[in-house]
DNA sequence: CTGACCGATAAATCTTTGGTGCCA
DNA sequence: GTGGCACCTTTGATTTATCGGTCA
């Protein structure tokens, strides 16, 4: 039997290794795969693993059942004496566990097998069929492995038991018990027992199911030609009740998982009319789960009730299709499920208990409500995907506003436009030319523009400004009414509606605003709603008037720029926005030339000038967040700093991070105009870089960008130096970020590609992982009772810290006699390319290793990078590093080898289409022979 | 109303050099 | 007999951030 496995799995590979290499398939080289020396080498290395080398090499059936038997049964003795003398074989242990687990798995393998090799042998027609089917598994293997190899071992399981009989299922039940006894003892999750129980056993499992979906694939295309579905069915029933029995300390995962595939094979076995129930039902249930989200308490009962009534009702006739709806639904989602691993073992005994009660009723219902109820949990906090649009979102509304800023810019820079407000301009306001307005200081030109708001506030009409900004009030309240409101719903509805109803309410007072509000002079107005259409839409008219404020103060010969203040969504979710109504807030400065100042300008609200731009900030609605300028070149300027006194106490917490916005304003909007062509001069007492605003609470020193406290500086982090003590703050010391710098361990900086000075003292200790990790296996260990590695060090506890300061440039060691330095690893760090020693070359090229080998050149792999590849940490080697002398001699070997490697390849790539070909030419010949002789057979030969 | 504080939870952070089996 | 490759699998403990609630 181990000899008909071992060929059947051998032939196998050979075959999927060359339909890789895209092998022919020939009856020739099909007898070489079976050659018996292989075959017999890999028997050899089995029992090697075994340990059992007396015993196995038989060929009888039964002698080798017998045999098996009376192995179990030594090793069942060996245990319990083992169990009563751990101290002594601890060891041993391990051993027998795992070869009484292979030979469980070996003995479940017999009965698949059995058919599948009659499959082979008996009918040698079928086998080009399997062949295909191989063909095809394969190809689907190396597109998507990882869902096939769930789906087949899952499909292995099933088919295990299935084909076994019963007095067999009652031994392994009983081993299967004694198996699993192990995790159960030490709590452990499922991570760490993999990790650091029994390694060995897990790979060996996994090749050997690697082996058996092989295996089961072929065997399944059989069972499904020759067996009736009704027998299946049952048996399927059968093994569902006997897994859950057998694979109780298992994951629920696993259950549903084969359930999954269960489903699939017997929906396909199904009508099509059963079919279309089911779809039925799913939609249903798909409501009912949108309907969750709201009321998840009714929806348990609906979903529970709606299960028993209508699938009962449907689907009385089939006996698992109940099943089949019910976990389908679910198994869809266990997908995404990833907690599903918290499941202590201890607990299930019961559950199981209940479950199989379920089972035998025909109803799977706990793992739903089990489902429902981690659904709820996973509800409760805000995920991180949903932080992550937030921040998007917010992001692309200051983009957003940033864009239609910079449009009204333009509008007000055409000409067609200009010229239109020029004709309304009166001539006293067109006296003043640009010569007066360029030498003028602040006195002068506020005296002006004073003149050109009470103008502007005549022409537009104040009455109907002034009922502007009152119904604008009115219009916040009542938004926010409406707001809190909507915001009621949508917290049920869902997160992304926010905006649309933000939108209605904003459409619905709009038209009554413009409607209301025609000014006096209409026509010439008109016109300028004419042209762009957009400042129509805009839902704020306050801004309309600032914007051709700025287009009025341009033509008489004002540097006149927008001012915006932007309020995006907040990113902080505890936050909730407050003046929804206004996503953008206007007004305006103007240049005053002489002195080289803006001066702030508003011309709705009664004192139109401020000279100091933080006086203003009574008039933003708060709470500011950006606050930027647009010149007439289009360049833009966050200005939040100088209007916001407060940003360092609390503004800068609800923006985005300072990097995103210089990056997108110099990348995106002033990639035309880099500088701000008209420079400022900012008094010391109004720069706010200059002014020590220190938070008013604790929590706002953490990562405050100026300040610090002692005690936020982080774990990686120490505080340089106490010197310069800004304040006190509940008798803490303030200390400037800067004194705030960051340490790190010696390898850090080697990667680098610094070390650390000499007679340098470490400034700081942290847990060192590695210790953390040996420790968790020295307690391991030692609780089983296991003998300890040779050598086993658990290294020092603390890791020193160094800043980097205390580092300098790498100097790696010189090469002394022509012998490159190595590490104790055997290899040399190259993490930067200074760290290359002088005299040495680095030498990247595939397969150096071997040539420098070869010619026996002292050579020293080189470590570009460490990696983490499962649970280890890797080196990254890429290349070689040599003397400059060798490296002549091994590159000028590696290209007449590499040239060699090509022809060879070369050759290896005709052989294989001549092959080919021969291969097609030969196939249609002896197709034209077989059509002359019998002409075309059936209509179903390909 | 603000802010300190706490607990719960989610996410970021730092860590820093395999073991085994199989095949050619 | 041995070198080389593939496979296993997304580490895990701790710190930090955030939210919501309570209380002064």
């Amino acid at each position: 039997m181990t000899r008909e496995l071992k060929r059947v799995t051998k032939d196998k590979l050979n075959l999927k290794r060359k339909l890789n290499n895209n092998y022919e398939l020939t009856t020739t080289d099909k007898s070489q795969n079976l050659n018996n020396d292989s075959i017999a080498f890999g028997v050899k290395r089995r029992r090697k693993e075994l340990e059992i080398k007396q015993l196995l090499p038989l060929e009888n059936k039964k002698n080798k059942y017998e045999i098996l038997k009376i192995e179990t049964q030594k090793e069942k003795d060996n245990n319990t004496n083992d169990d009563n003398n751990n101290n002594k074989n601890n060891n041993n242990n391990k051993k027998t566990k795992y070869s009484k687990r292979f030979l469980n798995k070996n003995k479940k393998d017999d009965s698949p097998i059995e058919e599948e090799i009659i499959i082979i042998d008996s009918e040698s027609d079928k086998e080009s069929d399997n062949i295909i089917e191989f063909e095809n598994v394969f190809e689907k293997k190396n597109k998507n492995k990882k869902r096939n190899r769930n789906k087949l071992k899952s499909e292995n399981e099933f088919i295990e038991i299935d084909s076994n009989e019963e007095e067999e299922e009652e031994e392994k039940e009983k081993e299967k018990e004694e198996i699993f006894e192990e995790p159960k003892k030490y709590n452990f999750r499922k991570r760490n027992s993999n990790v650091y129980n029994n390694k060995v056993n897990i790979t060996k499992e996994n090749q050997l199911k690697k082996n058996k979906n092989k295996n089961n694939k072929l065997n399944n295309v059989a069972n499904k030609t020759t067996n009736d579905i009704k027998e299946e069915k049952e048996e399927e029933e059968k093994t569902l009740i006997k897994n859950r029995k057998n694979e109780g300390k298992k994951s629920i995962r696993k259950n549903t998982k084969r359930k999954r595939n269960e489903i699939n094979e017997t929906t396909e076995k199904n009508n099509k009319n059963e079919k279309i129930e089911n779809k039925k039902i799913d939609k249903e249930k798909k409501k009912v789960k949108e309907n969750k989200i709201v009321e998840p308490e009714n929806e348990l009962n609906l979903s529970s009730e709606e299960d028993k009534t209508e699938t009962s009702n449907i689907l009385n006739d089939i006996n698992i299709s109940e099943n089949i709806t019910i976990e389908d639904n679910l198994s869809e989602d266990s997908e995404n499920d990833e907690d599903w691993e918290q499941i202590e073992i201890s607990e299930e005994k019961s559950e199981l208990s209940s479950s199989d009660k379920l089972l035998s009723d025909k109803r799977s219902i706990t793992i739903s409500f089990d489902k429902l109820e981690k659904k709820k949990q996973k509800k409760k906090g805000i995920n991180k995907q949903d932080r992550l649009l937030r921040k998007d979102t917010h992001k692309t509304q200051i983009l957003c506003f940033l864009s239609s800023c910079q449009i009204w810019n333009l509008w007000c820079c055409s000409n067609l436009i200009k010229n239109l407000a020029l004709s309304v301009l009166p001539e006293y306001l067109l006296k003043y030319n640009e010569k007066n307005i360029k030498s003028g200081n602040i006195k002068q030109l506020t005296e002006i523009i004073e003149e050109l708001c009470e103008w502007f506030n005549d022409f537009f009409g104040k009455e109907n400004i002034k009922e502007i900004m009152k119904l604008q009030t009115t219009n916040h309240n009542q938004s926010t009414n409406k707001k809190k409101k909507n915001n009621d719903k949508k917290v049920l509805d869902s997160k992304n509606n926010k905006n649309e109803s933000d939108d209605n309410v904003i459409s619905m007072d709009k038209k009554n605003i413009i409607k209301r509000f025609e000014v006096k002079n209409t026509k010439i107005l008109s016109l300028f709603f004419q042209k762009p259409y957009w400042i129509k839409e805009f839902e704020n008219s306050e801004n309309i008037y600032i914007i051709i404020f700025i287009l009025f103060a341009r033509i008489i010969g004002f540097q006149c720029r927008f001012v915006a203040s932007l309020y995006p969504i907040p990113i902080s979710f505890s936050k909730k926005k407050v003046n929804t109504n206004e996503a953008i807030k206007l007004w305006c400065e103007i240049y005053c030339n002489k002195e080289k100042k803006w001066i702030t300008v508003n011309p709705l609200y009664s004192p139109f000038i401020y000279t100091k731009a933080k006086n203003y900030k009574i008039k933003c609605p708060k709470p500011i967040n950006y606050i930027v300028t647009i010149n007439e070149d289009g360049f833009i300027k966050d200005r939040t700093k100088l209007y916001d006194k407060n940003f360092y106490l609390s503004t800068w917490k609800l923006r985005i991070e300072e990097e995103w916005i210089s990056d997108m304003l110099n990348n995106v909007f002033n990639k035309n105009c880099k500088d701000d062509k008209l420079k400022e001069i900012i008094p010391e007492d109004e720069d706010p870089d200059k002014q020590l605003v220190f938070p008013t609470s604790i929590g706002g020193f953490v990562n405050h960008p100026l300040y610090a406290l002692e005690r936020h500086v982080k774990q990686y982090e120490i505080l340089f130096s106490k010197e310069p003590i800004l304040g006190y703050i509940r008798n803490e010391p303030i200390y400037p970020r800067s004194n705030v710098r960051p340490v790190s361990t010696e390898g850090h900086w080697i990667r680098e590609g610094l070390q650390i000075k000499k007679g340098e003292k470490p400034l700081k200790y942290a847990k060192s992982k590695a210790y953390m990790i040996k420790q968790f296996r020295l307690d391991y260990l030692v609780k089983n009772n296991m003998a300890l590695p040779k050598d086993y060090e658990l290294g020092e506890e603390m890791v020193p810290l160094y800043g980097k300061w205390q580092t300098e440039l790498y100097v790696p060691a010189p090469i002394i006699d022509g012998k490159i330095p190595k590490s104790k690893y055997g290899n040399i760090d190259l993490f930067k390319p200074h760290m290359l020693p002088k005299g040495a070359v680095h030498l990247n090229y595939n397969g150096i290793i071997q040539i420098a080998k070869k010619l026996n050149i002292d050579y020293a792999e080189a470590v570009t990078d460490i990696d983490i590849a499962g649970h280890h940490y890797v080196p990254v080697i890429s290349g070689i590093v040599v003397t400059k002398e060798n490296a002549e001699i091994i590159l000028s070997k590696y290209n007449s080898f590499e040239k060699e490697r090509q022809r060879k390849l070369q050759e290896k790539k005709e052989r294989r289409i001549y092959s080919n070909w021969r291969r097609l030419i030969k196939k249609l010949v002896t197709r034209e022979h077989l059509i002359m002789k019998y002409g075309y057979g059936n209509k179903n030969t390909k």
